[in-house]
RNA sequence: GGCCCAGUAGUUCAGUUGGUUAGAACGCCAGCCUGUCACGCUGGAGGUCGACGGUUCGAGCCCGUUCUGGGUCGCCA
């Protein structure tokens, strides 16, 4: 092993170009891969920027050629040369007219084979993969997803600095508001019993921000929840949190669209058009089932339950008589697409979506033919596909069900899935949406009260304040989401800036003024010594890193992610600790798993 | 907490109806080779078939349990 300092880098292995030749140059790098061509060797040196070919040879000097050959794979090198013109060219690679001939090398670090190959497009299994995450990042797919996130990042920064916002960090230690997703606690030595939670969000911190004067805060915000993880959700996150005063929804949309415009542009080429388009959340769920609609392709929801409420079918008149509904997916030429074994597996589908069974229905040459068929009048057959706008060749979904919450939770997982299957949905297309005037309140079954939609601080739309205190069900708030391709990229809302409406915000979830102070009195407070009206948004980074970089999984975007059960396998956590931490942290642990 | 999927050499996989000594490719090791670039050629090493238990004359294959991962529903103010 060499000690490091004589060879110092002058140039990144992937910068090397024909105007290079017979410069000197030295670079450093690991050992891509070696060729053995007996009096002749090539070595492949790869850093985060690409690949040079390191040339070697046993007329010019014996030594370093001898040392070339005790090279493997993954070894630390510095070498300098002179870079020459290939005799034979590789025009795959930036690199490829031009090769190192090597008059000086170290060997900076030894390697052993590694566990797997340090390719691109590698299918090795994650498991090893995160275990070893190091060589992982190593590999150029990798490298350019770290790359595309800091310059999203980046991006960001600048964005918002020239907008006139300031990054302030917020605290990572908190107090736990056990509202919403699980906390993260993190116990405190000083005061015996006592946590502190990990953050949500910032979100109180940059209303209180707001109050102090801020005027325009950001920041790019690790967040936690912990909650049990997705494909697109990790317990640990970023956002890029921004909060603003003095402005309405229009301010805020504006200034986000730009962002938008500007991350796109910069880090795709992709030009977006603005204004983005705006749904209201009602029209989205009755249009696409859901509040998150993918725009890429049509498959809308069709409302038939007027059409089905008298019907002799038991399983449609059903659920309208019990305040549900029943709703079609009108699938174009589906009818082919889909045969009965089809049919039954989009039937599995949907059922893990809660709902209770699929109807279908066919329009071919021959006529109707559908799973109800005998329990109706061919008047009624008839009004349904008219109602959907059914031609020959279609195929036609239904689900009703007492709970809407079911009918559009199926039909809109079911729209997607169908669209996959029958590949409606575009590459390289990118639609963003602004879902807006979301509901304040859902009644939660489970705690038996009205919760928040958004969270508690949301404001309520001015033509809907009242109904804070009188109808809750049909309370909208001044609340955003916005939504690429299906998925949630982001949220805000305009704030409650006064201490009366966030009182009654509180007594509308069902706290007590002695919980509301207690939990939130900070904020009450605050909101006593004038608050300017705010309003703010949150990106999730990962997400939007995920979809730039078109990445099928969260932990493709983050350098060390975790895996489904909230472990790291790299450095193996969470682990058990030495008691006399537990002691000095005034813990006793009642049910230890037996190892 | 529920449901579904996967686990065979270092890696990616194949493995017939349950039947002799579990194969391939890549990687690794050794030898040969002066223009390769996924170098080539020759040879070699390498396996607790995730683990445990069961059925069977016999299990990589069938059954049960379990572990490790993945996806998903619930959950995610």
């Amino acid at each position: 092993m060499d000690k490091f300092g004589s060879i110092k880098r002058t140039v990144w292995c992937g910068a090397a170009r024909m105007e290079d030749v017979g410069r000197e140059i030295a670079v450093c790098g690991w050992v891509q891969r070696r060729r053995d061509l007996g009096h002749l060797l090539f070595v492949d040196l790869r850093d985060r920027t690409g690949i040079l070919q390191l040339a070697f040879d046993d007329q010019t000097d014996r030594a370093v050629f001898e040392k070339a050959l005790s090279l493997r794979s993954e070894y630390v090198l510095a070498a300098r040369g002179r870079v020459r013109e290939r005799s034979s060219k590789n025009f795959d690679i930036p690199t490829g007219e031009v090769e190192l001939e090597v008059t000086e090398l170290q060997i900076l670090a030894q390697s052993e084979t590694p566990p797997f190959e340090i390719v691109e497009d590698s299918d090795v299994n994650d498991v090893l993969r995160l275990k070893h995450r190091y060589l992982d990042l190593r590999r150029p797919d990798m490298v350019r997803i770290l790359q595309l996130r800091h310059k999203i990042v980046k991006c960001a920064r600048d964005y918002f600095d020239e907008q006139g916002f300031l990054e302030i960090e917020t605290p990572m230690l908190t107090k736990s508001t056990p509202e919403g997703a699980r906390d993260y606690l993190v116990p405190s030595r000083v005061h015996p019993g006592t946590f502190y939670a990990l953050p949500q969000s910032p979100q109180q911190y940059k209303q209180l921000l707001m109050v102090a004067g801020v005027d325009r805060y950001f920041q790019i915000a690790r967040c936690f929840r912990d909650e049990d993880l997705r494909a697109d959700r990790q317990p640990e996150f970023t956002q890029i949190d921004l909060e603003m005063s003095f402005v309405d929804e229009e301010d805020v949309i504006a200034i986000n669209e730009g962002f938008l415009k500007r991350v796109f542009k910069s880090v795709l080429g992709v030009d977006i058009e603005t204004p983005i388009q705006r749904i209201p959340y009602r029209e989205a769920m009755e249009r696409f089932g859901s509040d998150k609609p993918d725009l890429r392709f049509g498959l809308e929801l069709c409302n038939i339950s007027d059409v089905v409420a008298n019907c002799g079918f038991k399983v449609f008149s059903g659920p309208v008589a019990e305040g549900g509904s029943v709703r079609a997916l009108c699938v174009p030429g589906g009818a082919k697409a889909f045969p009965r074994k089809q049919i039954d597996a989009l039937t599995d589908f949907v059922k893990t979506y809660g709902a209770k069974g699929l109807a279908w229905m066919r329009l071919s040459d021959e006529g109707a033919t559908s799973s109800f068929a005998k329990f109706m009048t061919e008047e009624e057959t008839a009004a349904i596909l008219s109602r959907c706008g059914a031609n020959t060749g279609d195929l036609v979904l239904i689900v009703g069900d007492a709970s809407n919450k079911v009918v559009f939770a199926a039909l809109g997982a079911l729209r997607c899935e169908v669209a996959r299957r029958m590949n409606l949905i575009p590459e390289g297309v990118y639609k963003l949406v602004w879902v807006t005037e979301f509901p304040m309140f859902e009644y939660s079954e489970e705690e038996g009260r009205y919760v928040a939609v958004h969270h508690p601080f949301t404001a309520p739309m001015d033509e809907d304040a009242d109904l804070v205190e009188t109808d809750r069900a049909n309370c909208r708030a001044k609340a955003y989401d916005i939504v690429l391709n299906g998925t949630e990229l982001g949220g805000g809302s305009i704030r409650i800036s006064t201490p009366e409406m966030q009182t009654k915000m509180f007594r509308a979830l069902g706290l007590t003024d002695a919980d509301a102070q207690e939990r939130f009195g900070h904020l009450l407070t605050a909101f006593k010594y004038g608050a300017p009206p705010h309003g703010g948004l949150a990106y999730g980074l990962d997400r939007l890193v995920m979809l730039l970089a078109d990445a099928e999984s969260i932990r493709d975007v983050i350098a060390f992610p975790k895996v489904q059960n909230a472990s790291e396998l790299m450095t193996n956590c969470p682990d058990t600790v030495d008691p006399k931490q537990l002691e000095e942290l005034h813990i006793t642990i009642s049910a230890a798993e037996t190892e």
